[in-house]
DNA sequence: TAGATTGTTAATCGATTAACAATC
DNA sequence: TAGATTGTTAATCGATTAACAATC
């Protein structure tokens, strides 16, 4: 969140500094907040100053590895699947230094492989050790059935796959040294249905 | 995630009954986390017993209101949207108890005006107040580029609509009385790459 | 009655906030 | 030097866990 405050500030404005107060607001966080985080990431700021906005940036930037180019594969070509594919490329073409990279897509569905969604194919799922490790794919976006998810990561966590991100409402189980996130829409949708 | 359990485990087997601490371990917390969390829901359970199944599943369905139906909107019927119709819209088709109805999508851009998303179709997001209150929709999903989420969320609300969950990467701000969550993929994507 | 398991209180832990000395 | 704002410690707050009495 800071990030994205400290790319849509205007340098200008302010002698390129930001203080934890306005960070901190902009972010919707107390500027307490602002100062832990930051002095964890390092010892950015300067007593009686502030932020360098620019010098900040870069460094949260570098932190978060976004200046590393990452190639991902996604799992699954349904609709969700083909929206984050969309999504990726659609970004690398306004971005010419977005980290992501799309590899390669995966389905099990043979009427889906062949098909291509940009310029990257469809690939059959039993070819995922085959094709992460031929395009040093790091990072893997799980957005199959439910039933199907737990045998997708156990391929990709085998093929060296180090962080996944996964849509399915499953809890997942991956080795120790494996990232995993989650990110269940159905979750999303219920807990708001709770407040009505 | 607790219903989640409940809806996937075996009744009989256990004469249908559950532990909080086989249904913490399905769950992924502790015994003590369960029996707090579903004692503040309503005092179910029975010391000695465990609670019963069926009964604690609709109990919670019933909390979290998904034995109501809900009119639900989607503004932005770019790829991320219209993968979120299809998504309720199949679920519908296969579940027919599913508690959310796709009642209208919406887009600023022409070309998608008038098109269909199964039987749904996409109106102009000027008839965003006409359209939710002829339909009661209660409930929007806004898929749409981060510089016209807010302008979309003030037509929601001033449409009376009670509860909405935001993909676009901006802090919104929305009145007392209205429920906002927010779930963002740039987000989950940054966030997976720092442990890279 | 004995065994099991809840409901609930007390203890622990971690995260957030407030405060202030350090220093630019 | 005076004013500002960080870095960092101490105080507060809330959430999680452990423990145990209540009770089925």
């Amino acid at each position: 969140m800071y990030l994205r405050v400290l790319e849509t500030v205007d340098e200008d404005v302010r002698g390129g500094l930001i203080s934890s107060f306005e960070l901190g607001e902009k972010a919707g966080v107390t500027p307490a907040q602002v100062r832990k985080d930051l002095n964890f990431l390092g010892g950015f700021g300067k007593q009686g100053v502030g932020y360098q906005i620019a010098a900040l940036r870069d460094e949260l930037r570098s932190v978060l590895n976004l200046d590393k180019e990452i190639n991902v594969a996604i799992v699954g070509a349904g609709s969700l699947g083909q929206a984050l594919a969309r999504y990726i490329i659609g970004r690398r073409a306004v971005e010419k230094d977005y980290h992501l990279r799309l590899a390669a897509l995966f389905d099990s569905d043979p009427a889906k492989v062949g098909m291509k969604i940009g310029e990257v194919p469809v690939h059959h799922v039993d070819r995922i050790p085959e094709i992460t490790r031929e395009r040093q794919v790091r990072m893997a976006i799980v957005a199959v059935p439910a039933q199907a998810a737990q045998r997708v990561v156990d391929a990709c966590v085998d093929a060296g796959i180090e962080a996944i991100l996964n849509f399915a409402p499953v809890k997942l189980k991956v080795p120790e040294g494996v990232r995993l996130h989650n990110t269940d829409l159905s979750v999303e949708l219920m807990h708001l249905a709770y407040y009505l």
